[in-house]
Formats: structure tokens, C-alpha cells, sequence
RNA sequence: GCCCGGGUGCCGGAACGGCAGACGGAGGUGCCUUAAAAGCACCGGCCCGAAAGGGCGUGUGGGUUCGAAUCCCACCCCGGGCACCA
């Protein structure tokens, strides 16, 4: 008998797949259950890691699982190929982004073949194909036609090391997110999509996402941010100015003793001036300039500059000062803000750091506060107080109250915020998609007809480091003709963020040879939405709400008749090392051919798969650290599958029905494991009916039918094993991928002796074995009977028999 | 601060409210081997006990229940997300 050796098998096994293009979706074939089973595309920086080898080991699974249930499995593969890194390697390297991006896609498709990923590899395509981009610039006009793109002076996240302007979402705590870099204010003419059209929609089809991880829809809804208040009116007493606030509060107007605007509101300067203050408000806005945002950000002083006039609040016609403060900030509401110190935080701290009054006006029913003796604003609910006609209203039917009365007197209404900001989309890199626009003196900005598309990102360009953006440089790209009429005109030189890139990448999967169009529509709804999404919690926010509002926007546009892309999504977790998250510079990043190479493709997938549950993180360190040396548990295991199933094909002798029984039992926990993603359990009941089948080959006794199911139900893990001996142990002439996923009897998968467990007083006593279908008589009498039982019942009265058959009996006794 | 997760042997982890620790790893003992590795067999929560057996055990404290790792309340700790959001 031969021994395992992964070397020889898998990759003969690639070969053979691929021969017989075994892992092709079918357009046409209506006769099966479409399945679109989709990971999130890799980034190609290197080669494959354990990251990798989790998410892909999972989503395989499940997309082998669909296909030997009978689907028509759609499972493809492409690259994430635009974006900062590659630029970034390619500077740093002195080669070009695309030389650098295409040699990394190269090393991870010839790693994922070795894997044996069961991917269409015949739809397979990168970003940064022009056939590709040419559909993401086509997106962009559409947006841009309806009025969902647009350019705006702005102020951004400028990251000074890599020179270029970051989203909102791409700043972690004040830091670039590729560098760590303190980011810093700049303001620019930049590119934008309005996501914030459909923050409402965004948030309400959440309840079609029918399964996502309950923390990624919270962080979605977080992340849009959406609060109900009012918007209420104020006029300025010296200039007679109107302005707008939000509340979340409206029954705190009474406690107004002052008014802030942010630094960047288009009135302050005006006011400033009228009250005599401009020069110390100017010092003030020039200081926050030039200061990185994360210390604005981080800055808890209360520090302001008042303006020198004053506010009439709405309510009481009462004058309250005016200030410019940091912590109020011009991205959120309308970029002013009343000041109810006793019920704010921050305003009580600004109140107690200038002086202000502090008036409570919402009282906590029992235990009174005193303005005086106050040291923290009251934020809760309470009984309504110095309000004028809203004495004794209580919340929460106060907001309300106010809310209704503002309207009636045409002083406020009610208004929602989000949280949720425009989606700034363009970058100052080169290593993007050129944005499909010209400007034209006469024209202003005028879409590249489709015609012209792609606009080709050239070649020859110096991508280094420049305060614009590298296009902008290239004569030839940005003098164009403009194409309304015909004079000199320049080319838009910013490149779009790759988010956008990745926003749509699923519905190309579907026709990705489509020369006419992104998408053939009648394609994606064959087999679109994606029946199964997988990949990592980092997306959570960004790369999910993109693409899932630009699923709406191509909804509206009658591309597309579903409005979420992604209706279930899996999350697996992390590899980690040593506690902590793997990466290059950290030199903790363990690759995965390395492995594969010494104890192979199977081996790997079923160690990741088994370490836990697939959605929790895996320390390698704890997992395999010594992987190159020491043969890991799965190999082993592996070479008992083989040298078991072997044997079993050989022997003539019948199977124990006990076997039998085991396999259907299997079969059956193994089915319902893999439909929710419990890959560990799945791999651990396989491990049992291993154990079971080599003790009945040891008595000398058949195990023919449990091998096979065996093999099979090893396919979604072990693809390489299961076919080696589907094939050529048990002589089947079709792949085991493509054989019908074995079905159990429930009759025989149910337990035909089981334990019974007597207990008295809740604890194990004895421990009988009982015929399955033994009834609550039965067991009741057995366990009376039972004499080590009998020792702790004895001497006591017995009060209750709680019996649940065949199960458990507990005797309760009293005394 | 707010919002999510999660605390089970030495380790990764199992466990429809009903035998806690499945399945593995690390370790130990034995077999095989000149030897090592590999393989194979057995042991493996803690305490008492020679054993039979008993007691204690799922972060802490309480509660519900015949019965709680599992449900409820409070607290502690760890991880993640958001964060001057008006």
C-alpha cells in the first residue's frame, strides 16, 4: 500500500480538474439551482498568506458544498489591482505599479491552482485591466449624469507622506491608514459621490440583509449615524442674520445661555467683524489651519473666541453671546450649536470654562440639580422646567411637545442628521482609474463620451511624489480637445479611490467578457444576488456600504432589479501571530506555499478550518508554530483517511450495521454543520467516523459504504484527498466534486442504544444503557432499580421522578 | 463615554436547559527501532483515597428551575467598532 504523499497527488489532481473543466459555471444550464458563491477579491501584495488560505479554505467549501448539492455553482476569482500599495512598492523598488501588480497576480493565481481553489477561472479579471476600468470610468459618468457625482472645494485629510487626500474612512485615529501618518487639513476641489442620497435607504433595506453578522449591521447603521431632532432657527441681534441649528434636545431650548459656530462657518468672519473680534477669530481659524486634525480632534480644552454679538434664542427672545469654538464641527448638522450647559457635556464644560450661566430647565423627577452645585451636565430624562409653557411636561413626550410647537410657530421643525458623509472619491496617485472628465473653459466639466472609453491611464508617467497629482504632469494625458467644442481643454488628472473599483466587481462575474456594457443585465439577474459572500470584518463599513450603494444606484438606473448585492455575508476571522495581527513590517506574516509545499493543500485547509469556529480569530502561533518541522495533526490524519479507506476497498466482508448507523449519524451532523459554517465541528465528526471505521477494519469487519461517504463528505475540505480516493481507491469515474452529496436515513441516523442517565438530586449517579425507543415507564423503573442509585436514595423520602426518555431520569428526594 | 462580541483543562476548542471537557495539540507511559523521527496502543480538569468511590469544578456574586457553561439580574476582566455627532 502506498503511502500519503501529498506532492505527487495534488498536483495531478489540478491538472485533471482543469482538463475537464470540472469548475465551470454554466450560463446556460437552467436545469440546476444557481449558487453564487463569492469571496472578496485579494489585494496582489505577495504572495498568498494564512490570511488567504482561511477566507478562500472557507469560501471553498462552501462553494463545493453547493455544487454537490446540485447547484450551479458560479465561484469566481479576480484582483483588487489598483491602489496606494502597489504604487507605493513600485517607488520604493524603482519599477513600475503594473510590473509589480501583474508578477503578484501571477504568484497568487499559480498559488491558489496549487491550492486547488474551485474557481471559474475562466472569468477571471484585475482592476486594472483597461477592459475592466473602462466600466468603472462608465459607472463614474452615469453618477456624474445624475447628479451623484460632483466636485466640491472641501476640506480634506491630506496625508503628507503619501501626498494624496484620504477618505474619511481612511483615517484612523487622525492617522493615514497605510502609513500612520498624522493627517492634516487641506482644502481642495475634489470628487465626490453622493452616498448621502440614500442614507435612508442604506439604512432601512438593512432588514433585507436576511444574513450578516449582528456587529456588521450595527456598524453599518453606526457608521450611518442616523439622529431625529429638530432643526430650529435663530436670528443674529446685531445683523439680523439667520441661522440654523440641530438638536437632538429641543426641549432644552430654555437652557440656551450661549451659541457656537465651528471655525469654517460661512457667517463667522461677518460677525466677527460686526462684533469687533475679527483679528482674534482670524488668529484662531489660521492656528486650526495649519493644525493635523488629529490634535484639533483630540484637543478636550474648552478653548473659544467669542464674537462680540449675540443671538436671539427663539424661544424666549433672550440675547446670549455668541463664540467660535474647535469643538464644534462644521462636517456635522449645520456647523453652529446652541449652548445648554446644564444638559450638555461639553457645553457645561465650555460654560464653566468662560463663565456662563447655567440654567436647568429639565429636572430629574426626586433629586433636583442646582446650577450652582452642578459638576456635569444632566443628560437623562426629567420634568420640564423654567420653559415657559412646557412647565411640568415630561420627557420623553417633551421633545415631541416642543418639536409640534416650534412648527406651529414657524420657529423650528423636525429634522434628521446623519452621521454619514458624501463618499470622496478621487486621489491625487497615479495608480488608478483616470476620472472620465474634461475641463473645458466654456463647458465647465464635461463627461468623456462612451465612445472615447476607456480614458487609458498612460504609461510613461512619473508616479513619484508630487504635491498634485502625477497625471498632471503627463502633457500628452491632460490636453485634450474638449468634446462639446472641440477647443483646448485638460483632462481631470485625479485617479478614484479603489473602493470603487471594488464596489462593483461582483456584477462583472457575471459577463466578464461583456465588450459592450459592464454588466449583461440579463446575466447578473440569473445570477445575481450573491448567495453567499465571504471574506473579512475589515470591510464591514467601507467596501459593503459602496457596493451596496451602488447596487441602488444601478437599481434606480433599471440595471438591476434587486437592491442589495450581498443578502448573506460570512465573516471569518483573522490569522493572527503571537496575538497580534500578521504583517510584513511586523515580520510575523507566515505565508502559506511554504506549508503547502511540505504537508500540503489539504492539510492546510483542514488545519485553518479546524482550529475553531470560522468566524473567530486563529493564532498560528497556538495553532501550528512549528509547521515546517513537526507534521501537523491534519497530515496524520490525512494518512490514516488513506491508508483506512484503502484497506476498507480491499475487504470483502460486509459492514456492521453499527457502522452504519455511525455513518448516517455523521452524515447528517456533517450536512447541518456545513449549512452554518461550522467548519471545526463538520472536520471533528469526520475525525470520529475515521476513528469508527478503522476499529471495525481492526475486528476484520467491512466498512466499504462508510469509507465512500467518508471521502465524499472530505470534498468540501480535503478536495485533493477525497478525490484521490473517490477515483482511485473506490474506482468512481467522475469526480467526487460532482457526485451527489450523501443523503442519511433518519431512522438509521437515530442512536439505537443510548445512555440513560440517572441522577438524584440533579447529580450523575449510574449510567444504563437503554434501548433507544425505551419508553418513560421503562426508564423510570431502570432507574428506581439501579442500585448505585439506590445508595443515595435510600433513607430519603422521594418526592418527584423527573423522567425524559431515553435520556435522563432524576430522582429527587427530600430529607 | 456609547454600541457590539467574548471569558470552559496546560493550549485550540466541543456541549437542542439534561453525562462538562467531544475532536485535536502539547505532555506522559508502553510497543516498534541499533537509535532518532514517524507510526501504533494507553493515560490525561482539580482535591481526598491504595482502590472502590466521593467531593469540587465552565470569570465573580445572586436568581429562575427537579436540573444552568447554556436563561435572567448585578459586577469584574478581555477583544472589536464608533467617538467633541450637537
Amino acid at each position: 500500500m502506498q503511502k500519503y504523499d501529498p506532492g505527487t497527488i495534488e498536483p495531478k489532481w489540478v491538472a485533471a480538474w482543469e482538463a475537464e473543466d470540472l469548475y465551470r459555471a454554466d450560463d446556460e444550464d437552467t436545469s440546476r439551482p444557481k449558487f453564487y458563491a463569492l469571496d472578496m477579491f485579494p489585494y496582489p501584495s505577495g504572495d498568498l498568506h494564512m490570511g488567504h488560505a482561511e477566507a478562500f479554505s472557507g469560501g471553498d467549501a462552501v462553494a463545493r458544498f453547493a455544487l454537490m448539492r446540485g447547484h450551479n455553482v458560479l465561484h469566481p476569482i479576480g484582483w483588487d489591482a489598483f491602489g496606494l500599495p502597489a504604487e507605493n512598492a513600485a517607488i520604493k523598488r524603482g519599477i513600475h505599479p503594473k510590473e509589480w501588480t501583474y508578477a503578484n497576480i501571477d504568484q497568487q493565481r499559480s498559488s491558489f491552482r496549487r491550492m486547488g481553489m474551485s474557481f471559474d477561472w475562466s472569468r477571471q479579471f484585475n482592476t486594472c485591466d483597461p477592459e475592466y476600468y473602462r466600466w468603472t470610468q462608465w459607472l463614474f459618468v452615469r453618477l456624474f449624469e445624475r447628479g451623484l457625482a460632483y466636485r466640491k472645494l472641501a476640506p480634506t485629510n491630506w496625508c503628507p507622506k503619501d501626498q494624496t487626500v484620504l477618505a474619511n474612512e481612511q483615517v484612523i485615529n487622525g492617522r493615514c491608514e497605510r502609513c500612520g501618518t498624522p493627517v492634516i487639513r487641506k482644502d481642495l476641489t475634489q470628487w465626490f459621490f453622493k452616498i448621502t442620497d440614500y442614507a435612508q435607504r442604506l439604512l432601512d433595506d438593512v432588514d433585507e440583509l436576511v444574513d450578516w453578522p449582528d456587529r456588521v449591521i450595527t456598524m453599518q447603521r453606526n457608521w450611518i449615524g442616523r439622529s431625529e431632532g429638530a432643526a430650529v432657527e435663530f436670528e443674529i441681534a446685531e445683523t439680523g442674520d439667520k441661522v440654523e441649528v440641530f438638536t437632538t434636545r429641543p426641549d432644552t431650548l430654555w437652557g440656551v445661555t450661549f451659541f457656537v459656530f465651528a471655525v469654517e462657518h460661512p457667517l463667522v468672519m461677518k460677525l466677527a467683524e460686526a462684533g469687533g473680534t475679527a483679528a482674534e477669530v482670524k488668529a484662531m481659524a489660521d492656528a486650526l489651519q495649519a493644525t493635523p486634525l488629529t490634535n484639533r480632534e483630540q484637543a478636550e480644552s474648552r478653548e473659544g473666541v467669542p464674537l462680540g454679538v449675540h443671538v436671539v434664542n427663539t424661544v424666549n427672545g433672550e440675547k446670549v453671546p455668541c463664540f467660535v469654538a474647535p469643538y464644534v464641527l462644521m462636517e456635522y448638522g449645520t456647523g453652529a450649536v446652541m449652548g445648554v450647559p446644564a444638559h450638555d457635556q461639553r457645553d457645561f464644560e465650555f460654560a464653566r470654562a468662560h463663565g456662563l450661566p447655567i440654567r436647568v430647565v429639565v429636572q430629574p423627577e426626586g433629586e433636583p440639580r442646582d446650577a450652582e452645585t452642578m459638576t456635569g451636565a444632566y443628560d437623562h430624562e426629567g420634568v420640564m422646567v423654567n420653559s415657559g409653557p412646557f412647565d411640568g411636561v415630561r420627557s420623553p413626550e417633551s421633545v415631541g411637545a416642543v418639536t409640534k410647537w416650534l412648527e406651529e410657530q414657524g420657529k423650528g421643525r423636525a429634522a434628521i442628521t446623519y452621521r454619514l458623509r458624501d463618499w470622496l472619491i478621487s486621489r491625487q496617485r497615479y495608480w488608478g482609474a483616470p476620472i472620465p472628465i474634461i475641463h473645458c473653459e466654456d463647458h465647465g466639466e464635461v463627461a468623456v463620451p462612451e465612445a472615447d472609453l476607456p480614458v487609458l491611464l498612460p504609461d510613461d508617467v512619473d508616479f513619484r511624489l508630487g504635491g498634485e497629482s502625477p497625471l498632471a504632469r503627463h502633457d500628452g494625458f491632460v490636453n485634450v480637445a474638449c468634446p462639446t467644442c472641440g477647443k483646448p481643454a485638460r483632462r481631470d488628472t485625479d485617479t478614484m479611490d479603489t473602493f470603487v473599483d471594488s464596489s462593483w466587481y461582483y456584477f462583472r462575474y457575471c459577463s466578464p467578457d461583456d465588450t459592450a456594457e459592464p454588466f449583461e443585465p440579463d446575466r447578473v439577474a440569473r445570477w445575481m444576488p450573491v448567495d453567499q459572500y465571504t471574506g473579512g470584518v475589515e470591510h464591514a463599513i467601507l467596501h459593503l456600504l459602496y457596493s451596496r450603494f451602488l447596487t441602488k444606484v444601478l437599481h434606480d438606473m433599471g440595471m438591476v432589479g434587486f437592491t442589495e448585492p450581498f443578502p448573506r455575508l460570512m465573516n471569518q476571522g483573522q490569522v493572527i501571530f503571537g496575538g497580534a495581527s500578521m504583517s510584513k513590517s511586523k515580520g510575523n506574516l507566515v505565508e502559506a506555499m511554504p506549508f503547502v509545499e511540505r504537508w500540503g493543500s489539504d492539510a492546510l485547509r483542514l488545519t485553518i478550518l479546524f482550529a475553531g469556529p470560522f468566524g473567530d480569530d486563529i493564532d498560528w502561533k497556538l495553532i501550528a508554530p512549528d509547521h515546517l518541522h513537526r507534521r501537523p495533526a491534519m497530515n496524520a490524519w490525512l494518512g490514516r483517511v488513506h491508508a483506512a479507506v484503502s484497506e476498507a476497498t480491499e475487504r470483502d466482508a460486509s459492514q456492521p450495521e453499527e457502522l452504519t448507523r455511525h455513518t448516517h449519524r455523521t452524515i447528517k451532523a456533517v450536512t447541518e454543520a456545513l449549512e452554518r459554517f461550522r467548519f471545526n465541528v463538520a472536520i471533528s465528526k469526520l475525525q470520529v467516523l475515521t476513528n469508527g471505521i478503522r476499529s471495525t477494519l481492526e475486528r476484520g469487519e467491512g466498512a466499504r459504504d462508510a469509507a465512500s461517504a467518508l471521502v465524499q463528505m472530505l470534498g468540501p475540505f480535503a478536495p485533493f484527498m477525497a478525490e484521490e480516493l473517490w477515483r482511485d481507491a473506490l474506482g468512481n469515474g467522475k469526480s467526487v466534486h460532482v457526485s451527489s452529496w450523501p443523503s442519511f436515513d433518519p431512522e438509521l441516523a437515530r442512536e439505537e442504544r443510548v445512555t440513560l442517565v440517572v441522577q438524584v438530586d440533579g447529580k450523575v449517579r449510574d449510567r444504563l444503557e437503554v434501548d433507544a425507543a425505551a419508553d418513560e415507564a421503562t426508564c423510570r423503573e431502570l432507574a428506581l432499580a439501579s442500585e448505585n442509585a439506590r445508595r443515595f436514595v435510600d433513607g430519603r423520602q422521594v418526592r418527584q421522578v423527573i423522567v425524559r426518555a431515553p435520556r435522563l431520569v432524576n430522582i429527587v428526594t427530600s430529607g
